[in-house]
DNA sequence: AATGAATGAGTCTTCATTCAT
DNA sequence: AATGAATGAAGACTCATTCAT
């Protein structure tokens, strides 16, 4: 019984240091012996606790996602109305993207390429699913109560979110982010506003090429 | 007197194969076998193109950057007023980022994975850079006509909204597409309108948690 | 706890069987494949313990001169006088030659394929200069006690000596050696008496042509 | 009848210019595009003149051995007695090797890596026999008639005096020669005096140890 | 349980040679 | 006759994984 306390704690530690090791040089140069020396263990002992590179990864995301979970529902509760929540979970995903930096790295580099037979392969379609979903259903309550716009698709609506969400994560992989917490706030006020002011003007705008 | 090849015309033609592949099995997974046999050449004959595999890639993403810096211009031009111009760059990223889909993802496979120190490593800084500074500027524009919120901060929105173009890539690479105008419409709805109808009720909510 | 295995030793192990492969193929044609399996390991264990295959011809010839530079001070020791030392020399070289038979074929087949430019080739100057260094100062010893003939150049006769134990190294990889013991024996009796007798006549046939 | 001519022509410009390659890069690294780009042909021609690689080699050390031969029986010739023929040939074969200085470089390389198998191997075996054997020859006659030395072995004698000639190239190639007209004074001294001023003196030293 | 020595499948790249023009 | 585009066999080297200790 203390024995898988300790399989699961010498885990995590490991998973922490692999992570580190994988953001530092990306999943294909990451070799496992340095994974090995940034956990402090020799190489073997990796396969005690892992089977293989791929599950070190796994690991390391089901962590991640079940964070992200946790920290969406909880930001959520806080929230009162659907318009609310809906704002709350982009908060949320924001501060996420900042605590789990070194994992959103990692997530690019490892999702970003393609795996297309492979069985056992950790499929975001379930989870990226299951969040459009979520959020598909808050904007179509946020429309039910007028609080949202009804003129937006609620499905395209929660792709866009999700896909912003994403490209928080990518940009902030690819170019050196400046300002997170401007950058915040600039996606509410746009997610809330929009960017322009005459509303008249913007029909004509979006319309003319 | 050999027979005479268009050397330029047959480097596209074995880079289009080869984008192809890299698509298919992913940047580290592709061997030049592949790009060979899907070129229909044999294996020595890559390296009369290109000297190595990272040359392939970079060869065909000089010909993405190019046709999106073409693309964007030709978009802008059409366009009466900064706002109109920004609105027109959204819409064209997204068409680019359908007709260049093959590239798209390989773009996040090969960029995602963090290669800080390599010295010949193909840079996105400038390109990004270049790119969110023209958007800056006309944000700026825009506000000083009036036609953009003043509230926006000019750099955080250039930043975002290249982030969300690589958010619409990212995702499309992460999750199949459902429907891409769609998605395309709505995203030019939001950053016109926001999604909230009630103006009051929007700072509200972005204030709250 | 793995196997604990003597670094040093396991190196000098596959050097050895590596010498004798690259002896009987040649350098160029010798593989990674071929050494392994002469020494009986895998092709992956000979980059434990050498970097590259350069790396173990270069592990073996610090060996040669390890043992040239030992053996030669010690034959020197013995000698009583710079003409005896510089015999005692030579008989040496010449033992040294028949010893390392294998080294003598390799290293000729190395050094010979010219590679000026490489930052990281092992240089044969520095050994050679010493060796030279050292045998002119004989000579000039040797000189001094009258126990050489003035009329020889020092240097010049280092550089022959020198030159002379190439060309036994040399000889034996391009032809077959008949008598070693026989060669070497005239071969010091030539150094000490030359060839002619009648010492008049000498300078007469050196300087008809 | 012209065309044998012309293709004889050629193929000694090209093999001019491949020596020069072959020596300035070594055998293994000499490229055959190297080779026709400094002969200004192109790839596909050398072909029409040599079979392959080796065969340039081979065309060239015909060339060489055809010089040696013929300019060492000139040189000979002009001698009066044995000892002064014998004289004349080293003196002869040191001048060779100033003047075949790219060829001496690449004889080195070349033949000093070990071609076991190949039925096709430009052998030294008869060339060097031939030549020990005449030297020998030389050595005999000149002991019958009291020029040279009795006490020497004519075999060995000759066996040294090829393996002097192939020291002298070998050294010019790993090391840089400084003065050859007072290198090959010094040999032509050496092998009619010897080092030693007190004949008595020198049978102890090439005894002692 | 922990380790690192051993391994060989897998990959890029080179280059002599061929051959269509 | 001359050429250089095309090719694939060959070889150095990497690294995830295994396993004896």
């Amino acid at each position: 019984m203390p024995r898988v306390v300790d399989k699961r704690e010498k885990a995590e530690q490991i998973g922490a240091a692999a992570i580190g090791v994988l953001r530092r040089l990306g999943y294909h140069r990451a070799r496992m012996q340095d994974i090995a020396t940034a956990a402090g263990v020799g190489k073997g002992t990796l396969y005690e606790y892992f089977s293989n590179k791929d599950e070190i990864f796994r690991f390391e995301f089901g962590r991640y996602f079940e964070a992200f979970e946790a920290g969406a529902l909880r930001a959520m509760t806080a929230a009162p109305s659907p318009a609310g929540r809906l704002l709350a979970l982009v908060r949320f995903a924001f501060d996420h993207v900042s605590e789990w930096e070194d994992h959103c790295a990692v997530y690019v580099d490892y999702f970003g390429s393609a795996r297309p037979d492979e069985d056992d392969a950790f499929s975001l379609d379930p989870i990226y699913g299951a969040i459009e979903s979520h959020i598909r259903e808050l904007i179509e309550a946020g429309q039910a109560q007028g609080e949202i716009s009804a003129e937006i698709d609620a499905s395209a609506g929660a792709e866009l979110l999700v896909s912003i969400f994403d490209g928080i994560v990518l940009h902030g992989v690819f170019a050196k982010r400046s300002n997170t917490a401007l950058l915040r706030d600039t996606a509410l006020r746009m997610l809330e506003h929009g960017m322009l002011t005459v509303r008249g003007a913007q029909g004509a705008a979006s319309r003319g090429v």
